[in-house]
DNA sequence: CGAGCGGATTTGTGATCACATTATTTTGCC
DNA sequence: GGCAAAATAATGTGATCACAAATCCGCTCG
């Protein structure tokens, strides 16, 4: 309630938009577990505004897929299966290379560089072992890419799909990525970049993407569920207080 | 996977869902001047209900990319420019030569049939010059492929681009379908969704959707801009009465 | 005449309330 | 003690109100 005037000139500081960013950050860091259900109320509690606009940025979550809303009515983090899982490859193979094509006739020196910048990051990470700053740094490489591709819908799209991906790349740590020749396809995206050679720099995300992908399907289990990238605390039937920390959010 | 045609929201009868579906089908028979200004309580008052359905609504339609928000705040239909018709363009070329590949490997022999009497209708539509019945038929020829696929996101993706091409598609009548070779190619798509032939599926969708909105994109002025489907009423400066019928719109 | 200014109106945003429906718990009967 | 039915709580939906920012309009001054 108590709104202090907003900076004349500043991005989208409606409280709608700081509640929609809260859960996509934190559905994108894997603060919910996959299949648990999520009320308005409980959202407006934690981040202390009114349920107007939680019910706003909840409802375009569920509209982008990022949540699923059962025909009774509760909001639910998706559960995810191996068909789910392929059709969004197929999707994302499609999108992210088209804008991995784009990017190759349109990509700025400068833009390069950024993407340069994010593939050493992604090895420092590695070899420390580090994989939260792994999966944050491998997030920007993608989207430098898609960045210099300069294609405002076809990013829109791209960022949806992530939405709902992200939570279970978690899987890919580390046995996939110690498994994983990454750097040497990176290296030749990077070099099909600088070349201007869009076949090749489609070729490589799409083999990029299919691997992850296609590891992360592997993963069902006999009915075609994927576990959850952070297993939840369902031991029994815990009955969620107010207070239930399953995420933590701020409005800042 | 068996899945056959499972209905998502069917039975969802909210007043929000009635304004979004409301309003879509405005957009889509181009009821919405393109550029045209719409406002939460003329909507509200035009359907007959409060402004939180209506909200919600057209939030939603804004992060679709079907209505576009000023930084001041004004909800306006977008314009389209040539730019955007050629991203349009390059992204569904993608995502719906992947559904008719799809298609080809899992159209079941009732979905083919209804693809074929979609492609007659067309044709019986266009020796009457009925553009209108012939616009309504073209739609459901590609969307009875893209059920076809079974591939529920993607299906979705594509609605959401359908929504912002959709209005313009007015342009290509009558002078680009007058010298279209239409016929030929949706026989031969035909013929390789019954034939199973994923690549042929592709490349004749594909085919279709570039040559549609490469015309398309070659009817923009010098400034790239690309005039309305239904040129709107704006001789001079109209100021719109609360009952201004720039559309029509009902709660069913 | 035209441009700047100030008040009045418009309009999106967020909070709160009322309500119907669903979910959960308690009660009552055999 | 088990199970169904009633009572209670939880939850999403829609309407209404208050408010601040933006827009509009007429007025005045140069």
């Amino acid at each position: 309630m108590p709104r202090t005037a907003p900076p004349p000139d500043a991005a989208d500081t409606s409280l709608r938009q700081q509640v929609y960013a809260s859960l996509r950050e934190a559905l994108t860091m894997g603060r919910f577990a996959p299949g648990q259900k999520v009320t308005f109320r409980y959202v407006a509690g934690v981040l202390g505004v009114s349920l107007t606009p939680v019910r706003e940025a909840l409802r375009r979550l569920v509209a982008e897929g990022a949540f699923e809303m059962n025909p009774n009515r509760s909001v639910r983090v998706p559960l995810m299966t191996r068909d789910k899982v392929l059709e969004l490859r197929d999707i994302r193979m499609e999108l992210e290379g088209l804008a991995a094509a784009k990017a190759a006739h349109a990509a700025s020196r400068a833009q390069i560089a950024d993407i340069r910048r994010a593939a050493r990051e992604i090895l420092a990470a590695r070899t420390r072992g580090d994989s939260a700053t792994d999966r944050q740094k491998v997030r920007e490489f993608h989207f430098a890419v898609y960045a210099a591709a300069a294609q405002p819908t076809l990013l829109r799209l791209i960022e949806g799909l992530w939405l709902q991906t992200g939570p279970y790349m978690n899987l890919l740590y580390p046995d996939f990525i110690s498994s994983s020749r990454g750097p040497a396809g990176r290296q030749r995206l990077i070099d099909a970049l600088q070349a201007g050679d869009a076949a090749t720099a489609r070729r490589e995300m799409e083999n990029d993407i299919r691997r992850a992908l296609s590891y992360v399907a592997g993963l069902a289990d006999e009915n075609g569920n994927i576990a959850p990238a952070v297993p939840a605390t369902v031991g029994k039937r815990r009955r969620p207080s107010t207070r239930d920390a399953a995420f933590e959010l701020q409005v800042n």
